[in-house]
DNA sequence: AATGAATGAGGATTCATTCAT
DNA sequence: GATGAATGAATCCTCATTCAT
């Protein structure tokens, strides 16, 4: 019973469906009938609304990259200082919709698939870029020319801990940030 | 040409033929018949020696491993004092054996593949049990209670360097250890 | 090229093919592409429908045995005294529906395949159930309680004879059918 | 460590590894490197003394036939009669030696073989027209035209039962030879 | 819009067979 | 005589993808 504007609906089925199915199998071996399946529709109407199974894949990793920017931006919206932000993005990363299990684990899964992926790779170095720039930028006023260095500390910090905790069964967000807010506190406070 | 005592040769040779597949794929999705085609022998033979797909994966895991284990213990051979066996254990990690493109592909997709292999995860808590008892037998002295927070710090850091910095083509090893020294100079220096 | 409710179709062709292919090899090393082909699909189709080469035996078994079971059951509406109702079976027995020469080599394959399978063994136990309860229901008033082991010496005979006859080029229903009818004679003459 | 004279021993020991194998595994499905291993050699030597697996097989069925045929011939020694000497054949038929579950799982597999090989078929030939002949020649003085309808019938309940009885877990060679002596004094006193 | 039918390529795995030693 | 190394063909099965309806 086709109905009309169900297009927006099923993408957004499908895609939630995709990053549970990776979730729940842990890799990106997951097989398009699944995800419809999950999603309520039928397989070939994953493939009528995305193309193929690569679309699928990107879309849900722009979702996901989509969801951790709003949450970094309405962070960083209550921020006024420099290290009130950098906080801000710490705790952004962190927060409950990035780092859920399913998430976590689709999130570490589209890392690996930018290496066989150019549209994935491109889409990662957008959330790289944006990182970066972010941390660097409130932190140049304090750290001057060591600012990079420590900005690629905290960058890798957190990507580590996303694999270290978000990969387990319930992942601890607080905990996370705690680690992170220590370790750029001694970013700020060791000035060279 | 059968020969005697093939065995270990053809092993090594298809381990290594693993590790190299999954870092040109990028992802697990290596056929048996290419590895065993880039190590020199049929597929059949792979089967014969390894068991199954599982097992050979499992095997270049543990490999990776042993070589990581075994890196750090020759650094640590030649370290004295808390802080230098520190400093070996990070200078351990980025290693040239270890921190080769390829190699560092293989092992991120290891420790995605714990998500989905109890085997794999037990490999992977070897190897996260020994880092961090690594590290924390040696902060403890310095940082008595605060040890646990500051060794998840580092290693994670880690872990976040392998992802970022390991997974690009030419991964600068250095580049990596001096980050994480520096890091480790913070939590060293301000104490609690 | 696509059609709705195929699936009857299909399944029935497939079953028909696998029956034909057991005929025509002798043995249930039957591949499942060859079956498919026979049926006119791809071998993909046969998987989509059955779940497995298993499964396909197992339903070309059950077909066997249903029509087998309604031609004893057609034979049996038409007989009224106990010495016709045997009569009847043992006619349904070779009754040119079952005592075709690829519907007996699958049959007597199917036999085989109860030593290696549950499934396919609790299949056989269901027929032989019902052929003997069907012959001691008939004999029991007649031969009272030498009518177990009367009964036992007729289902050998017809199985027995399926083995024999059954599996030449060309069986003959009607000669292995009097040739029961005279076993039946015996067992119903000549009583204790 | 190559012995002298071990051909007949491994012959031998590789027909039996044969028969125990199909009776386990229930088919013929079953592999040179099991029956090797189950006779304590090297897959490599089974195809050097028999050239190949289907002849393995029908080695495996001529040893099954000659057993059977030197109890026949066992029991003939001791008879006198007609009767006698028909009682003999069919108790040679359920002899322990041939009526063990892994003989009888063995030989109705060879039974189906005949289906799709040449050879086989013609080993059972000669298996059933022995048969045919031993009951033919004591039933004629006493059946005369019918002894040949009567021979088939013993036939077919001997390899009727086979397939009964012979399949179960714990044959009883004792019950079937009792069913087939009443068959045959049925035969024997309902004359024309 | 939506489905289910259908395909076919690709991959893991098994196994008979061969051969150097 | 005997082994184990090695192959490669064969087979089951999965799955992305297409298409008629």
């Amino acid at each position: 019973m086709p109905k009309l504007g169900m297009e927006p609906i099923r993408r957004a089925a499908l895609i939630d469906a995709t990053i549970a199915e990776i979730g729940h199998a842990g890799s990106l071996d997951v097989t398009v009938s699944r995800i419809a399946k999950r999603a309520g529709v039928s397989s070939g109407l994953a493939h009528h609304y995305f193309g193929g199974k690569d679309d699928i894949l990107l879309a849900a990793m722009r979702h996901v990259l989509r969801v951790y920017s709003e949450e970094v931006r309405s962070h960083l919206a209550q921020a006024t200082t420099p290290g009130e932000r950098l906080r801000a993005v710490v705790r952004a990363s962190f927060a409950p919709s990035n780092f859920q299990p399913h998430t976590v684990s689709a999130w570490v899964n589209f890392y690996l698939l930018a290496l066989s992926s150019d549209q994935a790779a491109r889409l990662l170095r957008v959330y790289r870029g944006r990182l970066r720039s972010n941390l660097l930028h409130d932190m140049r006023p304090t750290l001057g020319d060591s600012a990079p260095a420590a900005a690629e500390r905290i960058a890798a910090l957190i990507d580590g801990l996303y694999l270290r905790h978000g990969l387990s069964d319930a992942p601890d967000g607080d905990a996370a940030t705690a680690l992170v807010l220590t370790a750029l506190d001694h970013e700020l406070k060791v000035q060279p």
